[in-house]
DNA sequence: CACTTATATAAGCGACCGGTGATATAGGAG
DNA sequence: CTCCTATATCACCGGTCGCTTATATAAGTG
């Protein structure tokens, strides 16, 4: 699954937003989507699951809560790609500052793209 | 259909890519596209029509042809999602640098936000 | 041990998305 | 007007995604 596949549920955003707020048990992030929400337990636990199994959250286990926290190396790659876009709305000189203020590690990360489709099935 | 959604596609995706280098006709992105995912014109048309439709791009007639361009603006809302994560990957100072080379419009816009559901169906 | 709480997994189902082939629309060329 | 090219739309279909209910797993509590 893709990273925009991935946010691209309205669920997971939020999951991840309260996330950003700090590491948080399962129990809580369940109890507040499925107040917003009105999805059950078992939604919100297969939410954390795609996010747990494409990189935008890590779990550590703590009795038998699992607390759960924001990993932002996917949120980075979308950051990476969103860089090419960059100067339609970062104009002329103001680009030069973004551009250092934000670091050339991007344009590292860039490299591995990745999303290179096959010519033919 | 959310921001994400439209960029969840991989085709949708190299479309941008390829508008970003400049206003292209749909045929020539059609040419490209297919050759790439090997997907049929009309396939294309469709993804095209999804971009047009979400804000992503604009078109202008140009005789028998359509000429399309990037519209920034909804990646730019997704560049101001993303910015409440930044901190994960722009420690203590550097953090500071960024958001003023990046200027406060984004904190403008990130004010009407939406994304709020509803609390019960 | 039995019981409860916290979380995950399984199975099934409806909805939606992206593809195709066929066709419509519309502008330019002869 | 007729024909060709460029592009969009239609109708249909298969696959995938997210939800639900039911159940499994595992850690605490008495």
């Amino acid at each position: 699954m893709h990273a925009f596949d991935v946010l691209g549920d309205p669920v997971r955003r939020r999951i991840l937003e309260l996330l950003a707020e700090g590491e948080q048990p399962a129990g809580t992030v369940s109890d507040v989507v499925r107040g917003e929400f009105g999805i059950t337990q078992p939604a919100v636990s297969q939410h954390l699951k795609v996010l747990r199994e494409n990189g935008f959250a890590t779990v550590r286990p703590d009795g038998t809560r699992r607390l759960y926290a924001v990993n932002s190396e996917p949120l980075q790659d979308i950051d990476a790609w969103l860089g090419q876009f960059r100067r339609f709305w970062t104009p002329h000189l103001d680009a030069l500052a973004t551009e250092l203020a934000r670091g050339k590690r991007e344009r590292r990360l860039r490299e591995a793209d990745g999303d290179i489709p096959r010519s033919t099935p």
